[in-house]
DNA sequence: GGCTGTTGGATTAACGTTAATCTTATATTT
DNA sequence: AAATATAAGATTAACGTTAATCCAACAGCC
């Protein structure tokens, strides 16, 4: 049997209470007497029962993440920044995936207040009917989104300039004369690619342009996207001088396509990713891409949610992280050259 | 105020008890009334608690994951692996990152422990002292070591054959005839660099070779490290024709300053990573690696944890899957080609 | 008509902790 | 010396559930 403060109070004399409050250090208990205790604890290898704990506190010290895929690397770097915060908070993280379905998130988040989150971060798709928003607006508990936004909701995200950003990425392309840039946007159930679009429309528009449509692919993100994408272009004798792609990982498969059409990467073709992972400044060539600040993302998104739990009337407000056009050796003219 | 067992017994006036048994099913209970309590609970939006519930149940249904590094994609697609798995059997994933501090890995499973967690699932480092040994001794709930092991707990492992693959990886070089293969090898504080140094010196001993000391390095793991070594051995004119990688994040550094030095891959040097990471696949050249079964590695870990959760005076077993050389751009003596 | 069984539900006692209140002995003040 | 304060600890009730036990009403049976 595990031991309890039961056993430690009689194995000692004192009552269940007095080593409750000599272990939680509250004060009003003597020198002495809390030595025996203590030494009687160790004795017995106590171990606090944080779930019987929380019967009486209403707070758990335990946040839920809801991640749209754990294995693709921008969100492992958003929950190491997470769990980077919460580890120096002494909150617990519970872990959920949701593969980007909507029921999953839903599930998951009813789960997380079963097991009484004190509040919770989520990367959120899209759903297609309205019960998102009533459960967002009926939540019990703070939630931050981290790196996405709900429609009618979005005081609650923290972002990181998406429209920006990929406005400086057709900005440069455009500023270099590319008059077929194919653009490799995302899914369409997320709010990047929503802010992504915006971004390059505006780019388009500044300049008095308008974008050719047929050279606008919406793709679910993936290695395999890019590759195909490029091929079934070149394929079809698109005339495209420049690739931009929804994330570093469809440019993967973009540069292994056109190194496999013998396209040089540059010179023939300038290509730019989005996110920065790390692998991409090891590329061949290295990777132009904007550059997100990801570990941070999570960082500031359980910080903001730790002032919304201490302080549950806080009024929500978006908040957006500076991104920024990185330029290595996957584009020609550069400007700000970096690592 | 949220809505519990109570506040549906008094709208319903039934008794607690009875509530209870209609929202779990256990019967006994008359259609009608269940229809009843069903209905109000549905009103009041109830969520039951599933802190309170397990304060008599002895299960949480909780596990607790000991990540060594969350945003290592290894890791990540380890963690999938459990949370799928986990996904499917109902548990839910407490989780935390010990950046291979053994310390911190102490630190984590004391706080799961203390959030009565049913298992652990754990990527342990060595720690120096006999401490952890003690401390893993003592675990009252099972716990597994996923792709690592420590020693006297080898039982708890599920591996993924570091020994034969390092060695077939060995086997392929040393029959190329290089007679001075650059050795990249890891951390030496987890059992992974321990075992695939062994299965190094088993090719080399089988026949009756010596492996040149001068041409082993210990590393972190890390790109700069595969860059940096790779530097420094051209820059002392070390003679070598063939690079064996601890993985394939290493092996992207080697390829990058190969790359910057004008060596060619494979036609100069061969390179080989280990993992099988995604990424691998569109490096240029692709990797040839060892591919590891890193979901699964997860899954099977998470599947066995619940084998001892559900009984608990089973015998531990280690399980070792299979891994596999893969033969991409990098190598040049194709034997098996694979995609 | 007394016995047994069954159905549908209520009552009670836990689980391990914590907060509020209560008690006793001693110390301090006037 | 009586009144008051303080220190150190005990008692009690509660958090929301669940399991074991209990009870009443009714049916069926010889």
């Amino acid at each position: 049997m595990r031991a309890t403060l039961k056993t430690i109070a009689e194995a000692t004399g004192f009552s269940i209470n007095t080593v409750s409050r000599v272990l939680r250090n509250d004060g009003r208990i003597s020198q002495e007497t809390s030595q025996i205790i203590r030494r009687k604890a160790d004795e017995l290898g106590y171990i606090p029962d944080a779930i019987a704990s929380s019967m009486r506190n209403p707070r758990t010290r335990t946040i839920g993440v809801v991640s749209a895929d754990l294995s693709n690397p921008f969100f492992s770097e958003v929950i190491r920044g997470i769990e980077e915060r919460a580890q120096e908070t002494g909150y617990q993280m519970l872990i959920g995936n949701t593969e980007e379905d909507a029921e999953r998130e839903e599930h998951l988040i009813r789960l997380f207040l079963s097991r009484k989150v004190d509040g919770l971060i989520i990367m959120p798709s899209y759903g297609k009917d309205r019960r998102q928003l009533e459960l967002y607006a009926s939540l019990p508990v703070p939630f931050i989104f981290a790196g996405r936004y709900i429609e009618g909701l979005e005081s609650h995200s923290v972002l990181h300039s998406d429209i920006e950003g990929e406005q400086s990425v057709f900005d440069y392309l455009l500023s270099r004369g590319h008059s077929h840039i194919l653009y490799l946007s995302g899914p369409e159930c997320i709010s990047n690619t929503h802010d992504r679009d915006k971004g390059m429309m505006e780019a388009y528009e500044s300049r008095s342009l308008i974008p050719d449509q047929k050279y606008i692919f919406h793709l679910p993100g993936h290695p395999e996207d890019g590759y195909q994408a490029v091929n079934s272009a070149i394929n079809l004798s698109m005339e495209f001088t420049a690739v931009a792609c929804f994330n570093d990982i469809v440019a993967m498969g973009v540069l292994k396509s056109l190194a496999e059409n013998d396209l040089s990467v540059p010179h023939d073709i300038e290509v730019i990713g989005y996110d920065n992972l790390m692998f991409s400044q090891f590329m061949q060539p290295s990777l132009s891409t904007v550059d997100v600040p990801k570990h941070r993302l999570g960082y500031v998104a359980m910080e903001l949610l730790e002032k919304h739990m201490d302080n549950p009337s806080m009024e929500y407000k978006t908040e957006n992280l500076p991104a920024r056009l990185l330029f290595r050796d996957s584009t020609a003219g550069e400007r700000i050259r970096q690592s």
